[in-house]
DNA sequence: ACAACATGTTGCATAATACGCAACACAATC
DNA sequence: GATTGTGTTGCGTATTATGCAACATGTTGT
């Protein structure tokens, strides 16, 4: 249904703009005309998905999208309880908590939580992390049978640093490892010089999963011993997962 | 753009639906075949606007539409600035504190706060009013140009109280003495038994608007007197206003 | 345990409709 | 005041969205 592949590819272009868009802009990223980009948005305006300000004729979401959102926080409705958890996490470590889920290969922040340090690394929430090289990422994908990891990837693994995963043996490899291991890490692999520790929880009733993780600069960590951060994250674990019933960790 | 205005008709359903959708529903309300219906559904999952549980095989809000929807609260930033001073509102009238924008003729809720007397009236954020009944309605309604207002309204006005204006012209008359009298009152014209006092705040550089409203119902108020409710509400209406440029307040 | 039913997902031919072109309206810029 | 940029209509054609049917899977009932 090609229209409304369009329509949505208009929508990720909104958010990946900042909020608002043009008709124009429609235009040239979608390669269609200026009278179909219009119709386009006027059709989605309709339902109140988005609106025009009718000053600058520009469009921006519209309430549909809050009332949408809100009943994906009511399913995601861990990731309210996680903020206090987090904010504990954040203390404890220093560094910035970080909390996103799993969108196709890309991995989504929710939440960010900045740490006591000086100098601190993080995104707002909303961006987009490619999968294979955020210590998200591989956290929520090691949830995944293997059959199902080759499927979300098309084409090869972008390289983010010199150290990420360029091909899927390796990130299956790597996942098996965060398997065994109980939590993810990403040394580099996404920015150069941070370093990232994560681990997945899923709330047993509803099925939803979410990453958490600690990010932090490697100048940051004098000695390079960074087990007293695996280990605030491992007792995070064991608190919100009894919590929320991820029997993962209540063993 | 029909097949586009369909897909946003799913979305509305997935909201009034309570945020969960089956390929049979959309078949059924949207009056088109089964196919039609996963097919639709499928492309708006495509993008990430809507995601299906791979056991339920139910559709949900997927993570664009959250991220569409922080797009919208930047631009509302006034929502959230209002939280503390509606709770203080809240606790000052002792009586639901209630915050609106306008969406078409209808009033969608974002945020209430309860007062302190034991009998409270609210219903949750997301859900929609008549624009006509309710008192939030009446003072954002009022901020546009009379010419404006028919082209909101479809056919009669739905009666929701033996109270509620039932003509065009007996809600222009009333909305031209919400703007002399400086707020907006609902008098059981939207639930029987309850009254509402509403103003409407608009954010100067960003032209956008929001209505604050306290709710009360009548046996609670024993002496009939709302002055006081009225002046809590005009003093919130000077505090708030200077804050984000409204002049309607601060001269 | 098997039938009867409901529900979600594909191929296919036809009818609906989305598309680009062009023209117009309106601002903004020079 | 001419020029450029931008958003919004009519209109004919070609794309594509649709219902039908069949299949797959899951659910209910006896």
């Amino acid at each position: 249904m090609k229209s409304i592949e369009k329509a949505v590819s208009a929508l990720q272009l909104m958010v990946e703009s900042g909020g608002e868009l043009r008709v124009g802009d429609v235009s040239r990223h979608l390669k269609v005309n200026r009278s179909t980009a219009s119709r386009l948005l006027a059709s989605l305006a309709g339902g109140g998905l988005i609106e025009q300000d009718p000053l600058t004729q520009r469009y921006g979401a519209g309430i549909l999208a809050v009332q949408l959102a809100a009943g994906f926080h009511r399913k995601f409705d861990i990731v309210e309880q996680a903020q206090r958890e987090m904010e504990a996490l954040a203390r404890e470590t220093q560094h910035t908590a970080w909390l996103g889920v799993l969108s196709g290969a890309e991995v989504v922040v929710l939440k960010t939580v900045r740490g006591s340090q000086p100098i601190q690394f993080a995104v707002e929430p909303g961006h987009r992390l490619p999968a294979h090289a955020a210590a998200m990422g591989k956290a929520l994908l090691s949830l995944k049978p293997d059959a199902e990891i080759p499927g979300l990837f098309e084409g090869p693994l972008t390289a983010a640093t010199k150290q990420t995963l360029h091909s899927l043996d390796d990130l299956l490899r790597e996942l098996s490892l965060t398997r065994l291991r109980g939590y993810a890490i990403s040394d580099q692999e996404l920015f150069d010089g941070v370093k990232a520790i994560s681990i997945a929880l899923t709330e047993r009733h509803k099925g939803t999963s979410i990453a958490i993780s600690v990010s932090y600069p490697l100048f940051a960590l004098a000695d390079g011993n960074d087990q007293p951060i695996v280990d605030a994250l491992l007792a995070f674990g064991r608190r919100f997962g009894a919590r929320i019933g991820d029997d993962r960790w209540t063993r």
